[in-house]
DNA sequence: ACCTGAACACCGTTCAAGT
DNA sequence: ACCTGAACACCGTTCAAGT
């Protein structure tokens, strides 16, 4: 074939179909042949615009980021409390619609855009509602623990659908783990909301005394 | 060579050089032959010990799991908050201590025995402390969440040391970004006492609540 | 039982060749 | 500029053969 008139790739093409792959068959088995076959090319075309496997599989990890809800730190930050919370929802949200995906995006925002802007719009709403900018640093950074742990070590996915695999000799209080992977997702979504609860009202705790000795 | 009359591995010593590459030279570049020869055999011999690469991994990250801090757990349960403190902090250092296998330790506790035995252990802590053992199972997911998420998404390590990344024009507030990677332990030590105090303090007006309805 | 080399079906990536 | 097939240096895993 050579080269077409008209490109037959390009880096969104690439990166949709990339995440397609992601999320129906999981981040291992994205190979650059199987990525390259689902596009309708041969494996070595995908080096024209992307310069490695894991340039693809950061753009794809961009694109979820790019879906997580950023409009609640408009408003200039009075409540910030409730921004938050807000945001920390649509962060899961858009984590658990592709939670393959997830191990990539933990790697940190290194030179994602998306998630960069991300990290840079929490600093300055927490700075603007009168945290100092060393707290509003680690309300980042404890928030990303969250919200990302939440999603990657997730607590239903980890145990196994089987009940041999817990005996409760071993574990006495684990002997109905194996219920665990079926109502896996109310509990994850409590311990979410209870944590992300306890979180907020203890970062309230501390903006009191803040706002005390100032 | 054939088969010797001493075994020439054990689980245990392959488990051992199998973390030590980890450490040293990263997850990715742990492979069947990589291992074998640094243990003086051919790749094949692993399969005598283990059925898979990802089964050696787990040990690896099992015998990390092995290593956190359970016996503030003890003491019978009246002080949930300091015990949670301490094993938390525990959790963390060993986590610390070898970065590169969390990624496996988040996929869960799965077949693990230490993995299992912790989340056992703060259950029955929990409950015995007077959580009711819907609330006993959130606080284990959660502090998960945070202590796994610390350690996998580490803010510093997420950056690139490299300002040319961080175009002040698209992140106002990242001028500075490239400082994070040298002060990146200082950042992630700080957000992480400050989210397990305002976790703790959270938690601790939510057991408050809990006894005053009792 | 426990090791070996050969072999299978894959990888990510490079590169010269084609238009 | 953008695609191709061939090729390189790897993978994880299986298996018959050896003691």
């Amino acid at each position: 074939m050579a080269r077409p008139r008209k490109p037959l790739l390009s880096r969104d093409r690439i990166v949709e179909a990339a995440g397609a792959l992601v999320d129906t068959e999981g981040l291992e088995a994205v190979s650059t042949r199987r990525l390259a076959a689902a596009l309708g090319v041969s494996g070595p075309s995908l080096y024209n615009h992307f310069r490695t496997k894991d340039e693809i599989l950061d753009a794809v990890a961009d694109a979820v980021s790019a879906r997580v809800d950023l409009s609640m730190f408009d408003g200039g930050g009075t409540d910030w409390r409730g921004a938050l919370h807000a945001w920390a929802h649509s962060y899961r949200d858009a984590l658990a619609d592709h939670p393959n995906i997830v191990p990539v995006l933990a790697r940190g925002p290194g030179r994602r855009p998306a998630g960069l802007r991300l990290a840079d719009v929490v600093f300055g709403a927490m700075t603007a509602a009168g945290w100092p900018p060393a707290q509003a640093t680690r309300i980042g950074a404890l928030m990303r623990y969250f919200i990302l742990g939440s999603a990657v070590a997730s607590f239903a996915r980890g145990f196994v659908d089987d009940r041999t695999a817990y005996d409760p000799a071993d574990y006495p209080h684990l002997g109905q783990a194996h219920l665990l992977a079926e109502r896996g997702r109310e509990v994850d979504e409590g311990a979410f909301e209870t944590g992300l609860t306890a979180l907020l009202d203890g970062l309230g705790l501390q903006y009191e005394a803040l706002k005390e000795t100032a």
